[in-house]
DNA sequence: TGATTACCCATGAGTGCCCATGGTATCCCA
DNA sequence: TGGGATACCATGGGCACTCATGGGTAATCA
């Protein structure tokens, strides 16, 4: 199935335009009206997904039994702090500033792909991040053809 | 099973475009829309594989237990910088070229098979890449016919 | 009433698609 | 065995379409 995938930078207009990519509006579906943002757990950034994909998480928080503290950080942070923003007839969407700001967006902004899901960075701090996440990547020797070995031998061994 | 193997060194024209091999197009199929290429973990290059290949990370992910750091690398910096490419009706590639300027891609570039997948190459730093690799196979005395025996007598001894 | 948003239209650069050509390797025939 | 024909591959060019970007206006909201 359709993911989202590579990262595009794209300019802010003075109106606070900005075009969502085409191949991400295209996962998304010709049907969808726009998308979900919210800040971003673990960097700063900002979480952007499809309308259904919340729902997805919704239903997920209804079924697992998580620890009271972990519920209600998601159900403030994430559901209190998300806003569904829709795409005009260009493919464009309007950032709330409040948003744009805490993570830095002046004039442009960098859509990253995240198969499921996608963020939002100024695209120097995401350069930043990049950089550091290959040196590490460096440093622990990742290989993918490893991981994709691990898989494969994960199965056969029963796991 | 077919695999990639061989170098070529292909130019790359005004418009950007550049022949992907006609025996790595064999190996892909000839339903493959085209192939997926992101920027090497270890060396100045990209690599390059199938759409399936890719589908196969994106399972074996999924699958295994990652440290949260490695899980969050592959996804921005793999999954996030890496683009589908669409063969033209020729059999033909546009590089990105933000993706060719990264590992000095200007006119020319050289494939190189590495079974089940392939690497891209500035030819030139290629070339100096296989010099010292070939430098470091014979200060450890590496030998294939070893490497073969080692696998055999470790299927052997139950492994 | 001013600011913001929604909706509509236009444009240029880049991309996708299609066609053509030259060179080389292979095959077939004399 | 050599020459010609054919097939395949890499390379080159042109045109239509898409995408990102920019602007204007009317409606809505605070």
């Amino acid at each position: 199935m359709a993911v989202f995938l590579s990262s595009f930078v794209n300019k802010v207009d003075k109106k606070g335009r900005v075009s969502v990519p085409a191949s991400f509006r295209a996962v998304l579906g010709s049907d969808a009206q726009g998308i979900v943002v919210f800040r971003s757990l673990q960097q700063e950034a900002l979480d952007g997904c499809s309308i259904a994909h919340l729902e997805l998480l919704s239903e997920s928080l209804e079924k697992l039994d998580l620890a009271p503290e972990m519920f209600e950080l998601i159900e403030t942070t994430i559901f209190g702090g998300s806003v569904q923003i829709p795409f005009d007839g260009e493919g464009r969407i309007v950032l709330p500033s409040s948003l744009a700001q805490t993570i830095g967006i002046t004039d442009e902004v960098a859509f990253v792909g995240r198969r499921k899901t996608f963020q939002l960075w100024n695209p120097q701090k995401l350069t930043e991040h990049d950089t550091s996440a290959r040196s590490a990547a460096r440093a622990q020797d990742i290989s993918l053809s490893k991981i994709i070995a691990q898989a494969s031998s994960k199965i056969e061994g029963g796991a």
